[in-house]
DNA sequence: CTGAAAGCGCTTACAG
DNA sequence: CTGAAAGCGCTTACAG
């Protein structure tokens, strides 16, 4: 069992209230005290409980650090003087040591568990599905700079051209920043290509709507002209006029696996540490038709 | 005052250990009883104190769930997803509105107030340095990808590059993934050019001092055959041979303002909210030497 | 089915 | 300078 103030008291000889005096208000207790309730806290390891202290001074006191990656040495530094400063102000940083699941962005690596999709799997889907359907010059419309999720789309988008023969060139892939003006704005550069796309993978299914937004706005029809696929199979996908057509990421199925593994972690149990891959799936709406044979005719 | 339990319970005119159960154990309490509490828990707004059950069953029984961005709308069926996972679990996940400020690297973009440097700037630091002691073939080997400081210490070189006039190819710029092994790969890649650069900027010390220690490996001369700068100032660089020059990122400061900022957040206090940026310096060791004017000869 | 009581581990007036 | 006691807000045996 973890040790108490109780017991840090009785090793020392002192009453409770002592021992939380010499250990938290210093200057209140004798010299000689205050040595032998920290040599008797270190002896025995005692670190003050922090639910118990939250509850009794109604005030938690204290800051959490989250930190994406130990190995590098940048970081001892940065969280000493994070914690010196929290200290001068009473706060502490507590070092928890707590299980954890990262779902989707693995954004702490390999080291944490997560639970997600294959990102690049998504993007082959939607490509496949398109190039199934006779079109050739495949656009995409890529997520935020930085996010893994966005980045691996971008990179499955790619491979997947290479695999089919595909031209990818560089004015076939716009960043839309994962926000609506972003992808709109995209869409516009993809429309004034001489050579204009007739299909497009939009790494999320806001960004796709936004750009089949403005093809309507330029009278420009969606799929008779141009296709479109999008991913995450969102609410905004599902209403827009044409339904479009996506890669369903399992979200619910994604929340629950995740929960699952954190508290298999916490309680223990064993193979709860690996990665865990769902399945996703196209559904087929109405914003893809057949490449037209004749376009240029 | 946030409402208690025992608040409850007078309104329910029951007994607190009624109360308890009607909410958190409902099969204990008869129907019209377990009706009356969830009424009045519901009229005063009463939310358990998480801080008092934990400490009452020593289990905080808590998942945290820390999430990047909330401007999309894929979230919020997850989210829901992991609440009912929690709850059927016995689990609850709390919706802390708690103040945050984020250091480095701004992964949450700007809603949130940031405390860091200006990574470009580092970069521009680094290459104009180079640049001053008349090289004009200068490398970059880049951090880990998806990394906001390595991605825009990346674009500070690219602008340097330009603004001074001199070539930044795409075979000067090699990825080192932040890590060592990557940085060695990547050194070795700048090191077979048929036109070696004569100086290079890491995006890190750590990575700095890999490649250096290829060079060294390979008889090649630093800083008389080739200079190298890195980023951060780290011990590594500090104690490699020859000693790193670096752009010094501090990191003492940034964590001490970045407290300061955050419980300054807690308080309330005004003028919390906006990003600051400390200033960067150039720490001038060994490893930069002028450009050879005969090299070619 | 319900209530009175104990107690989780601390901190802090209050006495001495 | 030190100790006994109260109490933070809950939950849960134990009685009834």
């Amino acid at each position: 069992m973890r040790p108490t103030l109780s017991d840090v008291a009785k090793m020392a000889g002192v009453s409770v209230a002592t021992a939380s005096r010499a250990l938290s208000n210093p200057d209140l207790v004798a010299d000689s005290t205050r040595r032998a309730v920290r040599d008797a806290a270190a002896s025995c390891g005692y670190k003050v409980n922090l639910v118990a202290r939250s509850l009794r001074i109604q005030r938690t006191n204290t800051l959490l650090v989250l930190q994406p990656c130990i190995d590098n040495s940048f970081y001892p530094a940065l969280l000493r003087s994070i914690e010196d400063t929290a200290l001068a102000f009473g706060y502490s940083v507590p070092r928890p040591e707590v299980p954890v699941v990262q779902v989707l962005d693995a954004i702490y690596g390999s080291a944490v568990p997560s639970v997600g999709v294959d990102d690049e799997q998504v993007a082959e889907i939607a490509v496949r599905h398109l190039a199934s359907l006779g079109h050739r010059r495949i656009a995409h419309i890529s997520g935020a700079t930085g996010c893994l999720t966005s980045e691996q789309r971008q990179k499955g988008y790619m491979a997947a051209m290479a695999r089919l023969g595909l031209p990818a060139d560089g004015e076939l892939v716009r960043s839309g920043s994962g926000r609506r003006d972003g992808a709109a704005e995209a869409m516009k550069q993809l429309l004034a290509l001489p050579n204009r796309p007739t299909a497009v993978f939009c790494a999320t299914d806001t960004m796709a709507c936004a750009a089949m937004d403005v093809c309507r706005d330029r009278g420009i029809h969606v799929p008779g002209d141009i296709s479109f696929v999008g991913a995450d199979n969102t609410a905004d996908g599902q209403f827009a006029f044409p339904a479009l057509t996506t890669v369903h990421v399992p979200r619910i199925e994604i929340g629950a696996k995740a929960v699952e593994r954190l508290i298999g972690l916490i309680r223990g149990q064993a193979g709860m540490a690996q990665d865990m891959v769902l399945p996703v799936e196209l559904r087929l709406r109405g914003s893809c038709a057949p490449m037209r044979a004749a376009v240029a005719a």
